[in-house]
DNA sequence: CATTTTTCATTTGTCAGACAATTAAATGTC
DNA sequence: GACATTTAATTGTCTGACAAATGAAAAATG
């Protein structure tokens, strides 16, 4: 019943295991491709696809010339990013999650930043927040321009929490629902509303007040999930 | 400044760029690889490389045969989170983050869920949680095999929140500190407090005490970073 | 006609060999 | 010593070939 995997599959996970344990440090360089070749026996095209696929996932970087060759690439948190927001763009998508539960997700992580953004939060990150305000307030704003500011905004409360891991597995939540967000149409009123709640929101990082910015960031979930909510209610449509 | 990226890295992103926009459906086949390589006039290996990229991404699956060929893959929760571990841990080791820094991630995010999770947990997730605690309490247990049953009842934990895309977030934070916490040597003593702590939690759980669960997963978060520390101070070791 | 077997066309997987492009080091020149 | 040239190593790309898998069509069988 097993599918032998491919040949370049095999030692994609053979080298992945290698950095993996440590056995290849950072920065290391791996033979070259005929090396590799020689060593796992196999064509230096099968080779390159093992390579291509540790490539895909930033596991390696290449790099052409006499010296050059696969290095073992340090895998950064903002290298990571993207592709965290790529997979739970396309998970939310792909597995029709409906926006009530991504909301949910969205709002229950941002709230466990709260404190610690409260207690941590830099002169710079109330500037931020400050500025995305400011923008959103804009008349001719687009629904889109709305939206990245939005989520500018939530970034900033939770790199203001000062923690890189909780700032990147926030990142794939906070960013992939845009494309949700993006759906709803916002009128004066609703910006206006969440403009108010990102200004007490802001205030209340700015005044330490941990309790006020959990129970703020409830009032804009519950009203977020609402507006969503109605929008799905109004257009039921299956294209 | 800008390194042209590689053929096979372009082929890769144009392809790619059609899944996330929707322009490929799930399951749809892509042209076959000669097909690939006429319509942007690569040579089929460039194509292949290309192709196992995004194999590497778990964005298709490939076939053999008559009707084989690349179709696009439906990217499952459960799929998503080996890659979602995998990157989180090399993250962690490779950018030095402290003990103290992923447990305060990763206890933020479980508080997270705990109220949703003590609203929905359902007996199943009791019942694994109770289970993991009797095998904590085993006399033999190894430190190893302790921690894997301290992710498992996390990991009931959080699933009784019933959100996967919490699950799904949490899955990196929650499991890629197993390695840092394999290096703590649990005594006899500290285990039977852990072992009180879970107990207390799975009690708050099934009485849906939303604050007590909260309360007792700060202490655990508290005595888990405390001890994490004095194994960090006790052997400063740089190998 | 129904069923089984065989053949066949299509597609991916792998290999071998070649050449281009790039790059740093070695070498030569002044 | 400073600068230009050559050279060797390495990845990137192309071409052409064959093996392996696999479903569909064709043929054989009853």
């Amino acid at each position: 019943m097993k599918n032998a995997p491919d040949l370049s599959a095999q030692i994609a996970k053979s080298i992945r295991d290698a950095i993996v344990s440590g056995d290849l440090d950072i920065g290391e360089r791996l033979p070259s491709e005929a090396e590799l070749s020689e060593q796992f026996n196999v064509s230096r095209s099968t080779v390159r696809e093992a390579l291509k696929r540790l490539a895909a996932q930033s596991l390696i970087r290449t790099q052409r010339g006499a010296t050059g060759g696969a290095f073992v690439n340090k895998l950064r948190f903002e290298d990571a990013y993207g592709q965290q927001i790529t997979t739970s763009a396309l998970l939310l998508s792909m597995n029709a999650v409906d926006f009530v539960t991504a909301c949910e997700a969205r709002f229950a992580l941002e709230r466990a930043c709260a404190p610690l953004s409260a207690d941590r939060r830099t002169a710079d990150h109330l500037a931020t927040m400050r500025a995305e305000i400011t923008r959103q307030g804009q008349p001719g704003l687009s629904d889109e321009s709305f939206c990245a500011s939005d989520v500018a905004f939530h970034r900033a409360l939770v790199d203001g929490a000062g923690n890189p891991v909780l700032s990147y597995q926030l990142a794939g939540a906070v960013e992939a629902i845009e494309p949700l967000m993006n759906m709803i149409t916002f009128t004066a009123r609703s910006r206006d509303h969440i403009i108010g709640l990102h200004t007490a929101i802001a205030d209340a990082l700015e005044s330490q007040d941990a309790a006020a910015v959990d129970s703020l960031l409830a009032d804009l979930a519950a009203y977020t999930s609402k507006l969503g909510q109605s929008v799905a209610d109004a257009k039921p449509s299956k294209t």
